[in-house]
DNA sequence: CTGTTAGCGCTTTCAC
DNA sequence: GTGAAAGCGCTAACAG
């Protein structure tokens, strides 16, 4: 048997490598399996054969006997977000150092869920992350139900009990407040959404809340359709032709602040504008872009990818615990956009007095 | 048998189904697999019972037997390019459709290119495609070795004979000239990189022949170090210190002519600039964006990943097959950075004139 | 069209 | 520590 099949490539397997070394299936599983009892001689002789033929363990036929296909599904929307991409690389990595494999589902809005719920079933996902803007309640009760671990990052509780990572919301707006204070601002804006998800609905119910404490009363909103620069955009029109005077501004989102500035950016010349106060949240790279150089609460998604596979792995080494809530501190980020001034075409370096 | 586990779910199996429908397991297997032979009658039952105890066929074992995972690996690297995240987000997409998987593999630089590879194998993975920026020469040749299906996005000839799509990076070159020449440009400069990867080499080089053909012979050189917004910041910055006077440039990507734009629009007054004519490469959200409205030579992602997909497909159908280039077409979309005047602090709408 | 029979490549008791 | 044997869940080849 095994002669060949027409095919010019067989494939190497555990039998061969077996053969090759003079040793029986067994020995050549037990070597590729973290502590398994092999002699050291005998894994010797096993990894040199499977060296040489080229041997590699296929991970789904192990999975049919360990029930650990080691794949896991990553459920994203809204992927143009800078900072979405940020999770999702953040998150790739991480599962790879711990041997794990994403599964990439790009969904827009509740589109086909069911066809992705199906898929991740399919494939005996080991686990599943959902990053989407738009918690996807069927999900995660599908999931539940079929003792699928999975993980919701930035979501609300959902009916059904499931572990979440959050990033401190609450406290992002808090930071917010307090930072606009501080540099002296005293007649505050939120820049949100129309339908906010989440996570900016908390951060702007506590910036309002905080922003209360310090006495100020009137908080001011400008809501952009969508969480995108377009939104930040119509948000920064709306500024414009509103005829408030806002010293401070929070935007919920970095994305957000990109399309507010440039919206103000654009039309020069507006003495409010230079005083404007302006602080947001996630630090997405172009935060760091001297052209905004944006003061804001820093969500650091590399401690979110740990933290959201770390409970992963506790979640699929202990599928009964309760469900966890994790939440992950947040770090105010000064730039200079919450400084003096907010110079709109000057650079960033050099002090060069307004003329 | 099958009793019980001491788990509370325990995996509905074709045998249950089968059971439960009267029929035999052949025969769940059929009413699961494309033009197969079943009755309408049993078919109905089958998937009566199938639905009622939430039966899904379960891919990893059913690949053990056809040897068709479905899996795509996507290797991916410079993940903070935006147009790195549409091509990733399109390929995902189409892949879906198609009903094939994709495993997202970010990898930074040569990295542990040898673990990317292991872990794409063990998988059974039915393709590869490559989209990172450094072509890793290793992944082409064991793939290609061991028969595994590859397309290789936007990458140069390899040693070995493997199926690429490209963008036509001629053209861009071509068209971006033309684009500067036609409006009014006839000193030019190029923005690209220390060490550019294949496909802005080439656009360079067209771009400079072209500019020859035009009765330009001198094109003077920016670069910045990697292809990303810093290196186009500071290639602005060799412009603002040279003394040539230059009209048209050329920023081999958008990214670059993002931080390019910003570099000079931090640095207000300088004469030479608001006449500066910019046209770059690839169509990115952020080019279209009022701050920036670039003019860009268009790479359709959604058209390059059907490509993408389609070369796949055939080469998974016909793996013998002589290894296919397939080359899309560009176009230039126009804005008002090749139009009279690069507006750095004026509103795109409403023509203002020059004050 | 349908059921029976062999495996796919691997892991894992179970004796030795 | 090691090998033999029994599956994991599924599909494909073969009779009927």
């Amino acid at each position: 048997m095994t002669t060949d099949k027409t095919r010019s490539y067989r494939k190497v397997t555990s039998v061969d490598v077996a053969k090759h070394a003079g040793v029986s299936r067994s020995a050549v599983s037990r070597t590729f399996t973290p502590n398994a009892s092999v002699s050291a001689d005998t894994r010797e002789k096993v990894l040199k054969s499977a060296a040489q033929l080229g041997y590699r363990v296929n991970k789904l036929a192990s999975s049919l006997t360990n029930n650990r296909s080691d794949l896991v599904g990553i459920v994203a929307s809204n992927i143009d977000n800078p900072f979405r991409i940020k999770q999702i690389e953040a998150l790739s990595r991480e599962l790879m150092r711990h041997n794990l494999k994403p599964i990439l589902l790009v969904v827009e809005g509740s589109e086909d869920l069911s066809r992705i719920i199906g898929m991740l079933l399919e494939y005996n996902v080991s686990g599943v992350i959902v990053t989407s803007d738009t918690p996807p309640q069927s999900i995660c009760e599908e999931c539940v139900a079929l003792g699928v671990p999975m993980v919701l990052v930035n979501k609300a509780q959902s009916n059904v009990a499931v572990d979440r990572v959050l990033l401190d919301n609450e406290k992002s707006g808090q930071l917010a407040a307090q930072e606009l204070y501080d540099t002296g601002c005293r007649t505050m804006a939120i820049v949100t959404t129309e339908q906010p998800s989440y996570s900016l609905r908390v951060r702007t119910e506590s910036f309002v809340s905080h922003c209360d404490a310090l006495g100020i009363k009137k908080v001011t909103f400008f809501r952009g359709e969508q969480q995108d620069y377009q939104g930040g955009q119509r948000a920064g029109q709306q500024l414009q032709s509103s005829h408030e005077s806002i010293q401070g501004v929070f935007c919920v989102s970095d994305y957000l602040a990109l399309g507010f500035m440039d919206q103000l950016r654009m039309v020069a010349g507006n003495p409010s504008l230079s005083a404007l106060k302006i602080v947001s949240c996630d630090d997405i790279p172009q935060a760091s872009w001297p052209i905004y150089d944006l003061s804001t609460i820093r969500q650091d998604t590399t401690i979110l990818a740990q933290n959201v596979v770390s409970v992963l792995q506790q979640r699929i080494s202990n599928p009964s615990a309760a469900a966890a809530v994790k939440i992950l501190d947040v770090t105010l980020v000064k730039r200079s956009s919450t400084r003096k001034n907010l110079r709109l075409e000057q650079p960033s370096q050099g002090p060069r007095s307004s003329s």
